[in-house]
DNA sequence: AAACATCGTTCCGTTAAACGGAACATGCAA
DNA sequence: TTGCATGTTCCGTTTAACGGAACGATGTTT
């Protein structure tokens, strides 16, 4: 956990303490991260060693951090933690995206449909960003947690916003080397143009063994009221339930979904 | 607007500027809070002015910010917004909440038998904070929004954890004056001891018109597998449809959905 | 089309604030 | 008790945060 850290903080090197973070709060935004992602409440020593500086840096920014309510100090253990700041400044961002209060209920009516895990995404910042998550009511458990990003060439919902999200986004996608994140991922800039040229066709994506192998999802785009990308809907499982071709039953449910979320968004016609 | 991001920044006073702020990352988290909440972008200029400040210390602030991922630049209106960061890791202090995981369906089955709002809230720092709403299916639609903290003397959610929470939750509440939030918030320390206690006996509390006139709540707690108060959940609607004194139908259902939710977290028993 | 206003950004000398070592107060274990 | 942890405070040194002025690019007004 050092290491992560450290990364862009101070090293040592040949004994010699070189600091290359070149901004001072910058190390209570890395102070603050590492909080929030830790599993347990963390003390000063332990923070100093792993950002390697000193206690007193460390219980400075920590009471910066403190007095701003981001982090707290529990009472009892004296160690800190994340504060409900963080929290509540995480669900701010939230109304941001129409698309979730819209969406909330037609995802629940999917899953019941479906038997699946029904997952939402949207494009933030051409990133695909998980928001929403209701599991499936089969016996093993899939699904993805809201704030994962996934890939825009090795997932359901990542093929859908290159097919109808901003036409720009496929050629700034194609301008870094696709990562293989499996076996089954498609890794040629040619390939993924044939897919995603389908995909817009078709109006629907299947990413089967791409990010887990024998996990597929279905997924379907949501337009808002203008018609544009708003997001995307996906139903995930095994592979056993969700084939590389769809069952006609699933894909009418899973696009009836997505029409109906565009519909209150204020979308309409075709 | 400017007056919030001042109000633990610089001011000025007879003409001078005095810098109350001693620490130097406090604005940058001031910042980052600020663009959180704001409902569009923001531009250099207009923030250097809300903060009272030059425009390169904001500028810097705002670089310190975005390579660190908290904030990003849109690159078509060159103006700042909040990034993904912030969300992700708001979304990771959930996982600090059992509950949330576990209630889910069970709040979904509790609105629809109910047809009302339905509310999750968990103990967080000796406040309540809603984590989790459910929209109900009237055509009115009430409910909090996610991130909201309520009061513990004015809430239903609150005077269950009153009554069931730490015991001495109740006596920290009391060291400091009840506010009245409306007409009918319970103000006095003897009345509100003698609530909770009820509380306590019955096993869930109401809040009409506490909150907001018209608005009333039903709640009851949820428990952990130790047996702790893990949080409580609720129904919420209009005042006709949930009275001070609920239909036993709707206690069975509040009660038994909070039963359900605890087993899932591990509690046996009673 | 030229002049203007305003935007975000860079430069640089000044100065304030961030820094860390040492000493402190406290709680827990041998 | 003594020892070793913890989190916290003090203070002299030094670093990096500061803001005014100048810059280049946009888009608006004359």
């Amino acid at each position: 956990m050092a290491i992560i850290a450290k990364r862009h903080g101070a090293h040592r090197h040949a004994g010699l303490t070189v600091r290359s973070s070149r901004e001072t709060a910058d190390l209570t935004l890395r102070l603050l991260e590492y909080l929030a992602v830790q599993p347990a409440q963390c003390g000063v020593t332990e923070l100093a060693q792993a950002f390697d500086t000193s206690k007193t840096t460390i219980h400075r920014h920590l009471r910066t951090l403190t007095t701003r309510e981001f982090v707290r100090q529990d009472p009892l253990t004296l160690r800190y933690e994340p504060a409900v700041k963080l929290f509540q400044l995480g669900e701010s961002l939230r109304e941001r995206f129409g698309i979730l209060g819209a969406a909330r209920n037609d995802l629940l009516r999917l899953r019941d449909e479906s038997g699946q895990a029904v997952t939402l995404s949207a494009l933030m910042q051409d990133r695909v960003l998980v928001l929403d998550l209701v599991q499936g009511h089969s016996v093993v458990e899939f699904g993805i947690r809201p704030g994962t990003q996934m890939g825009l060439h090795c997932s359901a919902h990542g093929k859908v916003a290159l097919a109808f999200g901003p036409g720009s986004l496929l050629t700034r996608c194609l301008l870094e080397p696709l990562a293989a994140s499996s076996k089954d991922t498609v890794t040629s800039p040619a390939l993924l143009r044939k897919q995603v040229a389908a995909v817009k066709k078709q109006g629907w994506a299947t990413a089967a063994n791409e990010v887990v192998f024998g996990v597929n999802a279905l997924a379907a785009p949501v337009f808002d009221h203008r018609g544009a990308y708003a997001g995307a809907i996906a139903i995930v499982g095994s592979t056993q339930y969700i084939g590389p071709r769809p069952e006609p039953r699933q894909l009418a449910m899973v696009q009836g979904a997505a029409r109906r979320i565009s519909q209150h968004l204020g979308w309409r016609n075709v």
